[in-house]
DNA sequence: TCTTAAGCGAGACGGTACGTCACGTCTTCTG
DNA sequence: CAGAAGACGTGACGTACCGTCTCGCTTAAGA
């Protein structure tokens, strides 16, 4: 992962587990901005170069902390109806970004837009491997018919993923999981007014 | 404007441009967050407490700096074709997306992600008078049947322009003028495969 | 007076003694270092200007307002009995260090060690008149044969008021009227061991 | 000492040495007053806050610095003449106060007017122990009766010091060897007019 | 009596220094 | 000898005052 170095000899599993943990509660309780690395330590009761060792910032402490929470959600759902299991997917996502846990995850974010180093893990960690697991799901589908056969997948995934993360990084309106049905007609039938068709 | 204190009673105007320009130039020299108040105040010759009397935070100074060189693209286009003015005006996003300043604007809005006045500064003088723009014309194009009569219009805003603002601040791919064809095929014609239709 | 201009045309009288009054009166309720210019002339209902037009310094204004307070005991008594009318000084004086007034005094002294002006200041408004009319007074004893005809009266003046002094700076011991005694006993007497001597 | 923590854990001896040094050098060369926290920590290579760390205030910094600097000077001679050994301490505390030197110390004291913990520090750290140690003397004096027996010794340390104290914070004139004589013939003498008595 | 120049209250201005916080590295002692 | 504890150099923070300046307004002098 890009956030491990590469020989963990001698790591303390230990303060590990304890500095996410401590990363996370602080973060909860305070915000990530006003979580420094010296309380993250204190609450741990690890030395601050412990830290230091085997991260190379606060943000990537809090990529890998929030990875081990989430990573059950990363498999994809297959029922056979891809508007359902987007719609699932996607009302989890919704859900989750209306929790106070998700402004750890938004600050986060945040924070990456002045470091490189961040954003490239919160890519690597968090996005791409769901992003991954949405297009297998959407090459399935158009594999049989069910969406167009000229889309590009890629647009399809940030297209439907986009007005999510708009919404909690812009603040115009919070993620409620009833707007995810309103993206998805959007998305199915498009802006182009039409004679009936059949659904 | 909900940056400006209610009585600016005696502000200098000189005092007030100098910061506005000091703050542009040091933020595209060497990043938002590489940029102190004390750097910009010295830059603009004027005492930081000048910065600190007129504006709530260093985040809230660049707002409206980048909001008065912006000001001119606040006119959403009617050529009476919406496909055509959504393109110009989205293409105009993607080139400025694509240049160097908008790294500030891009940290600005990461720093608003652990700062809810800076948040809603840039909502209120960046975003929503844009957004206006945009809705304002997709209402008439809805009136005039060129989209469809029961499609919402923040819905329609939103899901044009977050790709954009999703590759901007997840750094998944550069946002390519190019691109903008790509979404709003999409967006106006779904996902939905279908018999031929007239475009 | 040291602490004035030359030409006070168009002073406002009002004004200057309501900007004696607010620097003692705050300089009473939290001590002369933590009475800030603006406080004062805020207190007073004048504007700061007013204060830099007629002192130099917020030294200077407490050097004139202490003075004002204590003009009347620059008066030396004279009952003919020069032990006794320096002993009525120096209690009066005593009584003064102990008071919480003092505090300000103590603390403008303290003020001058950095600032030449205001020593000097403090030299013609406040110490030297009174040291005249010590000196005056002994000037008559020696006269009249009541001290030493070969003593240094300025060394005489300080040789008394210095101990007050010392305690009042150096925080050695408070200055108790009583001390006065033992004082003077000592300067009048000696410390060479002696025979029996007549008083 | 007063001025030192009770724990000083790993304290830095090389940053300790370099901050007195940085003191006193900038002291010298500008006053106490002009020199900042900042200029000192920069001068010594040290940052500020481990000044703060081990000092309360820049005054205690150099209550630390002066009397590293005059530790020698705590001995009080005895060579059996009281009066000469009394001259001698004397002296060197006056020809002290002439230098340029001294003016720190005026202007620490001058401080400590306005700040308790410094003017502790002065007492504890640099006047109480010379005071002592004039006062052992004074106390072999008075036994072998060579001053009264009935003066009291505290009284006297003051009479003899005062002076001298008197006229560097005062600023009525400077204290010149000379003067010394002076004193401690008024003091040993007294005031009183007298049938000639041998010396 | 009417200018007119000043003093006036208010407070913004360019600055300096403050004392604190957090950073990421280095050092010391302890288990 | 690895790791907790935390001191270190660095640098930015936001605040408090400094002494000067710029506003309109009031006021008293002299034309």
């Amino acid at each position: 992962m890009a956030t491990e170095p590469a020989n963990p000899r001698y790591r303390s599993e230990r303060s590990h587990q304890a500095i996410l943990d401590a990363a996370l509660k602080l973060c909860l309780e305070q915000g990530f901005a006003r979580t420094s690395v010296d309380a993250i330590a204190r609450e741990a009761g690890v030395g601050k170069q412990t830290i230091y060792r085997w991260w190379p910032s606060k943000a990537a402490v809090l990529v890998e902390a929030i990875n081990r929470r989430s990573a059950p959600s990363v498999d994809f759902p297959d029922t056979g109806d891809v508007y359902a299991d987007l719609r699932d997917q996607m009302v989890a996502v919704a859900k989750f970004f209306q929790t106070t846990q998700s402004s750890t995850y938004r600050e986060v974010i945040g924070a990456a837009q002045s470091d490189p180093a961040a954003a490239q893990a919160i890519l690597d960690t968090l996005v791409n491997p769901r992003v991954q697991g949405c297009r297998r799901r959407l090459e399935r589908a158009q594999r049989q018919g069910q969406i167009r056969a000229d889309a590009a997948l890629d647009d399809i995934v940030e297209l439907i993923y986009a007005p999510l993360y708009y919404r909690l990084l812009m603040g115009t309106r919070p993620t409620t999981p009833e707007q995810v049905d309103d993206i998805l007609n959007l998305v199915f039938d498009g802006l182009r007014p039409r004679t009936p068709s059949p659904r």
